[in-house]
DNA sequence: CCTCCACCGGAACGTGAGGAGT
DNA sequence: ACTCCTCACGTTCCGGTGGAGG
């Protein structure tokens, strides 16, 4: 087989080391840089209240507050790495630490399973607890034992708290009241919380016996600014690429710009890096330009439709293509009575249960909620009030996405005539 | 100025699935 | 194995309404 001459020349560049990244890690959610910028004020405030482990003293809780992508989750991880580096070296007793993610570990069970991992509490055998089987009480003995033995204070991230109390409001109460109060039946060992939350409005959901120990201490994260977004990225950029691939300033002013509309989303901002230096690989570019840039906020969108697009119910589905057909029929005004009768058609077709119209109302407005229309209510005057209603994505996209889900495939020709 | 359309959107209720408790 | 709760998803019922047409 011959060799194609400029694949050989791409694969080259991957062996010498000389693509677009150096280590592209650096641009992902989880890494934490050896510095962190404007971010000194939140560290410190940290810092203080964390501080007292070094002496054996139990630091009050900690509720951190800020939008996504502000640097809470990193600084945390920072300040805690900081703090067991320092008790290391001071040869003082370091306190213990675990991070959990709440949005992934749901249950109280698995948030004690995740502790018992970061402690090293086995079973009275030796072996690792199980994911699942024991009563929440057993697990729950077991991490306490180990951790009175242990004589250490532990400081546990608690990260999106938030969507242990939403999921739940009952259980995620049951949770952290636990956790809070397991500190009055531990002889030797003391449980410090940190809990990350970007919903301000979560306090309201919290039992006030849990808010009232959980919430001693809050540190608020405010949104990175335009400048500051820029700082970040001129960091990272150093790590990441290859020395002169964004040789452009006007790229990392644009990747700021646009995540700055964002709310200053870091995460946002090295994620539409990260992709624009992705796709310059795969166009076997040398250097990251604008153009990638803007094709990257494209490939991230359309990502994100795609996602919220099929996961979708069938019945909001049948519901969106009901739309898709009006707007494709060439009409710029669907209103919901029509909107309603082709989605009967469609809920036939597909012998769905065909939902009253009211339910089918409540649909369209969740559709209108997840950005893939628009709605707006107007009056007909005589003819009555209705919803106004627009596709907000292409028709394009919308189509090849519904056309991949191989039922409603089927019955898009018949419909469609 | 009044009417009256075609739907909006709140409220209360029904149902089946799944979890916790016992 | 059993009941009891809770929740998501739907339904039924209904009062409310902006404005074109009379």
């Amino acid at each position: 087989m011959g060799r194609d001459r400029s694949l050989d020349k791409l694969f080259d560049k991957y062996i010498q080391g000389q693509g677009i990244f150096k280590d592209g890690n650096a641009l992902r959610p989880t890494y934490v840089p050896e510095v962190l910028p404007y971010r000194d004020d939140q560290m410190g405030r940290i810092g203080s209240i964390l501080g007292p482990a070094l002496r054996g003293t139990p630091p009050s809780n900690i509720l951190c507050y800020g939008k996504t992508g502000t640097g809470k989750t990193v600084v945390s991880r920072y300040v805690l790495k900081q703090l067991v580096a320092k008790a290391k070296e001071s040869k003082v007793n370091f306190p213990l630490t675990a991070h959990v993610n709440c949005r992934i570990v749901g249950t109280n069970y698995r948030v004690l399973k995740t502790l018992c991992d970061a402690i090293g509490a086995t079973m009275a055998d030796g072996s690792d607890v199980p994911f699942t089987g024991l009563p929440t009480d057993e697990i729950r003995s077991i991490f306490k034992k180990k951790l009175d033995s242990e004589s250490k204070i532990m400081v546990v991230v608690l990260d999106e708290v938030d969507s242990l109390v939403k999921r739940d409001v009952n259980q995620g109460n049951d949770i952290l009241y636990g956790l809070t109060r397991m500190n009055s039946e531990l002889d030797r060992s003391r449980i410090s919380i940190i809990g990350i939350s970007n919903d301000l409005t979560f306090k309201d959901m919290l039992d006030p016996r849990v808010l009232s120990t959980l919430g001693e201490e809050e540190v608020i994260f405010a949104p990175y600014n335009a400048v500051e977004l820029k700082g970040i990225l001129e960091q990272r950029v150093e790590i990441a690429f290859n020395p002169g691939v964004i040789g452009d300033e006007g790229v990392i002013n644009l990747v700021g710009a646009l995540a700055a509309q964002e709310h200053g989303d870091a995460r946002r901002a090295l994620d539409l890096l990260r992709t624009a230096g992705e796709l310059a690989e795969r166009a076997g570019d040398e250097r990251v330009l604008q153009n990638h840039v803007r094709d990257a906020q494209k490939v991230i969108e359309r990502d994100a439709i795609t996602i919220t697009v099929k996961t979708l119910p069938m019945q909001s589905k049948a519901v969106l293509f009901a739309v898709y057909v009006l707007a494709n029929k060439g009409q710029s005004d669907i209103f919901t009575g029509e909107c309603f009768n082709v989605y009967s058609e469609i809920a036939k077709a597909l012998s769905l249960d065909t939902l009253t119209q009211r339910r089918v109302s409540d649909l369209i407005s969740e559709l209108d909620m997840l950005g893939l229309i628009n709605t707006t209510v107007i009056s007909k005057g005589r003819y009555g009030r209705t919803k106004k209603i627009k596709m907000a994505v292409s028709k394009k996209q919308i189509g090849a996405i519904l056309d991949d889900d191989s039922r409603l495939n089927k019955v898009a020709k018949e419909i469609m005539s």
